[in-house]
DNA sequence: CCGAATCCAAGAGGATACTG
DNA sequence: CAGTATCCTCTTGGATTCGG
């Protein structure tokens, strides 16, 4: 399990933002989160969403996500098994901070885009 | 230099958010740049804020940060030395998205710690 | 005061193979 | 189908020391 960074949230300032960022970071939760918006997805349909993300480490961050109280995890005991994953009212709550992030990332891509467009001109010169 | 996660943001679904949160998730990004959010802040008021964090990291974050558009470094040519981090206009418009990660955290602190004193109380009987 | 340089440990992500 | 189990690599964060 992921460590907590802190013995506890105290209500110092921006603390709440790094318990969220505690939450939703790490490398691939946000896209899956994103995609659990839509409604609930079982394992192999994230899988194939994300072919680059291992099939343990995908385990690893729904369980980890899980943890946290922000998804739950619904087993169908069926041959084959099947497994699917949801938000839970929290994480439902995620929806528009999620879609702030991705205002935000927008705009960032852009603004490094332009940047770079611009260096690159420089070195024309 | 963080490595890019991904060769381009490319308009896939929730790639965005994706972006935003490889830009400001690292262990102390977020509050970093809560705390700029105030104004201004000089290297060592940034490092006495956070004791436990050390100098390295700090510099690092902060160049990082730089390094995405979202803050600015100004050196003031003085001795001793004087530097001084601000948020961009980029950065500026992150406001809204950390507040919207901030009231999330403060739920999802809220809702662990309930289901951690359910938990105790199971254990008690 | 604001770093850079060096060294270190831990862990996150990943490839691959196996299983109920 | 939905996972474990190993093993490996590389990145992150951190402590410490030195410098302009």
């Amino acid at each position: 399990m992921r460590p907590m960074r802190h013995v506890s949230y105290d209500g110092t300032k921006g603390c709440y933002v790094e318990a969220a960022l505690d939450a939703i970071s790490d490398k691939w939760k946000g896209v899956i989160l994103y995609h659990l918006l839509d409604g609930p997805k079982r394992f192999n349909q994230l899988k194939r969403t994300f072919p680059e993300l291992s099939q343990r480490i995908l385990t690893r961050q729904l369980r980890e996500l899980e943890g946290d109280g922000v998804i739950n995890r619904k087993v169908y005991p069926e041959i084959p098994p099947k497994v699917e994953y949801s938000l839970t009212d929290l994480g439902e709550l995620l929806k528009p901070t999620l879609e702030s992030l991705e205002d935000w990332g927008l705009k960032c891509v852009e603004v490094t885009k332009r940047s770079k467009i611009v260096s690159e001109k420089a070195v024309e010169q």
